[in-house]
DNA sequence: CTGAAAGCGCTTACAG
DNA sequence: CTGAAAGCGCTTACAG
């Protein structure tokens, strides 16, 4: 019946089976082929047919067509997951875990990277949308959040990863980065350092900047100067030149810093190569905290102290807020989860 | 007539547009509609009416649902990406230079990861293809290729990339991985290494065995003695030990080795670590070439010399022979592309 | 216990 | 130039 081969010039394809075919070899109606295939109305079918109808969706490779399923119950079990970049190891790891959990609950996602774009990030919720995906899962880029008041407004069920927009009321799940710079300072403090500057980036991103706020509440609360120079800014790309120009300066001068915070692992990968080349002596002369983990920081001498997000309970609890809010669109939920200090060799 | 709130309870949802809507508003029927939004026919329909049909279209927000699209036209515009491990980031700077050439050409990419896992795998398939994927990117586990004949069987098209099956006659688009262990050998050798060891993976994946037939190549065309023990093996997974000890090995006896080939980045990294607490000086003492590039060999005293793999070509390239196959399924294409030597301090 | 029928939102061959 | 109609492969409210 089905002529299998691999010339493709002399090829039958073989065609996909559907509840059709099924219902008429068994001699019923598609409909109770469905409800079988699906174990509804258990119970009140007969064995035997349902026995019968299980075999011949065996014999004949049955799979059922999710395309047609999801046009006709409106729910395609997709989720859209949109970062700034999958190539980013931070995002890639998010995104394993998220797949993970999404899977367990019977979805499949889909992956696109906005860049830092405005237009990429429209670009891919329309295409996502037109998907019919069931929600989205955002880590959203700096200009976005014009557009995320559409999504509201439009009643798509999406929850925010990793960056939220304060004055955005919707689901979230992010780090508390204030508490977390303001944790990784006092442990410098602690450490006996006194005088900490900090990189991070110069940005209208709400959850980096609170990573500066962090540090500033750190030194004012324990009766240290905040100066200005000792806080550097880099922009979110291209910004190698600039992070080494900043370690350059926050070294130099009188009073050169004995205390370092990088806010992201990509900012550390940048200066820890810089420091790498200069001939100062970590943590002796210079103790440093990351935020993030990477398996960079791992080959300087002096394995680099950071600020651990716990990535996994994000991307679930992003998992689960979201397919809460395809089901019943009734709340807003909003995390701000603790880092973790992982001590190391560099501070 | 719509109803846009932030409040849940009292929410009113804003339905989607249909073409029906806008046959219905603009008084035609969904047909012509159609053929307007899609571009078909066009010249042959009145400049008025379609006109007309796109200012409503636009009025009401009109989106296609792709679901009901492909159910029609049995095109997903989707293509499924199945790699081992989406937060490995060679698979995931692959995924992101596949996902930007798809979206070129207008495909959406749906990504899984099936580690090593024979089942995963199949179950992935099986998801992807319910989900009526156009075809397949795949990135195989060892142990799939048994269901690669399932997807050759049933005229699925697919490419594979990075890895393949040498017995198995279907696209591919790889490194010549013979070629470039090879090339690595010599370049060790013209540096005067004598003594040359690599670390490898215990697998029955070709392309990483190819990196180990062209290790010993080299040394047998340089009338070089390959030695058993100079050729550790690892496991593919938590490797991490071995790979210490693998070091410690070589580097131990009478004539330890002065140069290392190491067959993968994750290899690279686990090694590199260990050499960093030994006292050994790289280059001097020991020359070292990866396969793979890998931020963490940048942060080394002396940046990792490496065969770099085109990944964003063999994305491209993936991903053009995949929709080609899609649209005439006539030709096998394998590809095997050279890699490029990039000279950095540690040989 | 079972099935006919309607319909999800599109596209397209066909007929005017 | 335009449209009625069929159909993609499902699900499900409804009627027996």
């Amino acid at each position: 019946m089905l002529i299998l081969c691999h010339h493709p010039d002399s090829c039958q394809m073989k065609k996909k089976t559907s509840l059709k075919d099924i219902a008429q070899k068994v001699g019923v109606s598609t409909a109770l082929v469905s409800y079988v295939l699906n174990n509804k109305k258990e119970g009140r079918i007969s064995k035997d047919v349902a026995a019968r109808i299980r075999e011949v969706a065996r014999e004949m490779d049955y799979r059922t067509n999710q395309i047609a399923r999801s046009l006709k119950t409106r729910k395609s079990q997709t989720i859209g997951l949109i970062v700034a970049d999958i190539s980013n190891p931070f995002f890639s790891r998010l995104a394993r875990f998220i797949e993970d959990e999404a899977d367990k609950k019977g979805y499949t996602v889909i992956i696109g990277s906005s860049d830092e774009y405005q237009d990429k990030f429209r670009k891919l919720t329309d295409t996502f949308l037109d998907r019919q995906v069931d929600g989205l899962i955002i880590a959203a880029g700096a200009k976005t959040e014009k557009h995320l008041h559409y999504l509201v407004d439009n009643n798509i069920p999406f929850v925010l990863v990793d960056r939220y927009f304060p004055r955005l009321h919707t689901n979230y799940v992010a780090l508390d980065n204030f508490s977390a710079a303001y944790k990784a300072v006092n442990y410098l403090l602690e450490k006996g350092r006194k005088n900490i500057g900090m990189i991070a980036y110069d940005t209208e991103l709400h959850h980096l900047n609170e990573r500066k706020r962090g540090y500033q509440a750190a030194l004012k609360d324990n009766k240290l100067p905040v100066l200005k120079g000792r806080l550097k800014e880099v922009a979110l790309v291209n910004s190698e030149p600039a992070i080494e120009k900043a370690v350059a300066a926050l070294l130099a001068g009188k009073q050169p810093i004995d205390g370092l915070l990088l806010a992201s692992s990509h900012i550390a990968n940048s200066a820890v190569k810089m420091i790498n080349s200069l001939s100062i002596k970590v943590p002796d002369e210079l103790a440093i905290i990351s935020f993030d983990e990477s398996e960079a920081l791992d080959l300087f001498y002096a394995p680099i102290t950071y600020m651990k997000q716990p990535l996994c309970e994000m991307a679930q609890l992003a998992t689960n807020i979201l397919l809460d809010s395809i089901e019943k669109n009734n709340k807003i939920t909003q995390i701000n989860m603790e880092a973790e200090l992982i001590i190391r060799q560099s501070a």
